[in-house]
DNA sequence: GAAATATAGTTGACAACATCAACCAAATGG
DNA sequence: CCATTTGGTTGATGTTGTCAACTATATTTC
């Protein structure tokens, strides 16, 4: 391989965001892609706070906390108290987050399984180990 | 394979992203990613004009004619007359614009080179097949 | 226990990337 | 020759990202 591959990763990631763009609008779901992937870690993670996400996506804390700000405005999360530190808030997704969340999954599921036509069990795993120890070997 | 697949990439080209953009400060190079894509894009194009990049990168034009606007100033690229249609202009890199892309090309490779540590020579060539095969997938 | 330092989060300013609409000049089609 | 399309530019706006400065709170040091 040469460093095209940077190349056909970012060709990749752009099919795979316009794609996932369309089938958002399309269901008229209305988010953005970094609050996906905020709703999507603050689903996975007990007593998430604005700087687990920071942590977790590896994005600026000014950044995280705008998109925090702007997903209680639209009603997909609440903040709590945090009593184990009054400097932060836990954040819990609402049921409109839920729901949302898990249209949004539906979608996804629906890209990844086109983008995986013709391809066998065993060269998806080749692939994902690949990613894996690329985003280890930049880390 | 699950729909963790869009979780991954995003995680590879982000960490990639960085890679890069820490390179380029190092070496002072002052360019950025949309830049070098159309750097890369001029360079090996023969009679390359603003809407080849636009077909080619699948950009936006106007978003594609600013960036052609900021690397006339920087001395990049040069416009020459288009005979074939007076509507656009032919694009050609300037000797600073070669010098600059050829450092950056330096600088991918090494962050390949970085990535790719640990894995074979086929685990590589499966993963090239399988990005390729997920963007024909998409488009 | 108080002071110094670090941390969590917010806000403002700015940069990079992206999209859409409106426009003009040139090319193409009927 | 006129209507339509195309190539490119500009303005407005949205999304993502970075940095600095700030406040309140937690932790560390003495």
């Amino acid at each position: 391989m040469n460093n095209s591959t940077g190349k056909y990763l970012f060709t990749l990631i752009q099919s795979y965001r316009s794609e996932m763009r369309s089938a958002i609008d399309a269901k008229s779901l209305n988010i953005n892609a970094m609050h996906v992937q905020c709703l999507r870690f603050i689903a996975e993670t007990p007593s998430c706070t604005a700087n687990s996400i920071v942590q977790g996506l590896t994005r600026d804390k000014s950044q995280i906390s705008i998109l925090i700000k702007d997903m209680v405005k639209k009603g997909w999360i609440e903040k709590t108290a945090n009593i184990a530190d009054k400097r932060s808030q836990l954040l819990v997704l609402t049921a409109a987050g839920r729901e949302l969340i898990d249209k949004v999954r539906q979608e996804e599921a629906a890209v990844s399984k086109r983008m995986q036509q013709g391809l066998s069990e065993q060269e998806l795993a080749v692939f994902q180990n690949v990613v894996q120890t690329m985003i280890k070997n930049l880390n």
